[in-house]
DNA sequence: TGGGCTATTGCAACACCTTGCGCTAGCATC
DNA sequence: GATGCTAGCGCAAGGTGTTGCAATAGCCCA
């Protein structure tokens, strides 16, 4: 039952459909970084800026291992906790937001426009995100269902996407 | 944002209100298992004995974590991939079904009666079920945006009960 | 510029899950 | 019962993610 881990192998390399990730204009969110940090009583470390500087160079969904790799390439230093405890809180921030993979492991998506769902293909490996429409469908039937308010930004669905469900 | 880490904590104890856990009639799906894992050529062990034994008293979902402290009370040398991969086996055999849950750990639920997807309230721990009415309205929903045709037992949507969305 | 408070870091250790490999032992057959 | 095939076992190691703690270094203020 396990037998999608090739399919899971390969999400790493071409990143897949996505929607449509619109080109942010340009003062990206992520400039005013620092200053949000400081004017929070957080700091503003080389450590952090490495992994910011990661981040504004990506787009769409990135796996933790993914971010750390990319951090040691810039500093050698990189250690995983540093950059665990920095995502949490860019999280903080809404500049990124973690959700599971199919697979169970951490899963970030930069700068979420709008909180929404993954679709996952267990076929070509490809995730998908959910329309906002879809999503508030979804979101309306379990509150009728059990009243339960649900927060999509942790969704990941499995399947087959058209392409694969032969 | 993994501040519902204690929430989580007690997710083990007092497995929370799950749908209504029909009591099954008395020659249970777990009485033909040995033959059935012959008939496939399979073979049947002390360890896989343990482990349905085990499965045998439990009911609604389980840690993978949890089942091997389970069988360890029983036999002291279990082994965690001997556990991990027994589980696989069976739910080849739609025994059980595994799935992740908010953590991304790995979820197990017993004697699926359908597949269904998971609810998971932050506030309070509990797991919810989807009812198949509602999941089958996901499905439609999802199906008529991307064309994706959903595996619900790997859904695990995280959110807030009717009880703790104050 | 220097000092102090405290947010962050890095380390080390742990927990969970997976995988490869060589040996063991179910089970069918004689 | 003895034999042989091979599914399954236990071990060990690796990858991912989390946490506690002592040491470090941002940042504010004088």
């Amino acid at each position: 039952m396990r037998d999608n881990f090739e399919a899971m192998k390969d999400r790493q390399v071409p990143r897949a459909p996505l929607g449509q990730v619109t080109g942010s204009p340009s003062p990206t969110p992520w400039d005013g970084v620092a200053g949000r940090l400081r004017a929070a009583g957080l700091r503003w470390t080389p450590q952090r800026r490495t992994l910011v500087d990661v981040l504004r160079e990506q787009e769409g969904h990135v796996t933790a291992t993914d971010l750390i790799a990319r951090c040691r390439e810039r500093d050698q230093t990189t250690t995983p906790s540093t950059v665990y405890r920095t995502l949490d809180v860019l999280e903080d921030f809404g500049l990124v937001a973690h959700g599971h993979g199919p697979d169970g492991r951490e899963e970030y998506h930069v700068l979420p426009d709008q909180v929404h769902g993954h679709l996952h293909c267990v076929a070509c490996g490809a995730i998908w995100e959910i329309r906002p429409e879809t999503g508030a469908a979804i979101v309306d039937a379990l509150a009728a269902d059990l009243g339960f308010v649900v927060d999509l930004s942790h969704v990941t669905i499995s399947g087959r996407c058209s392409g694969c469900r032969d």
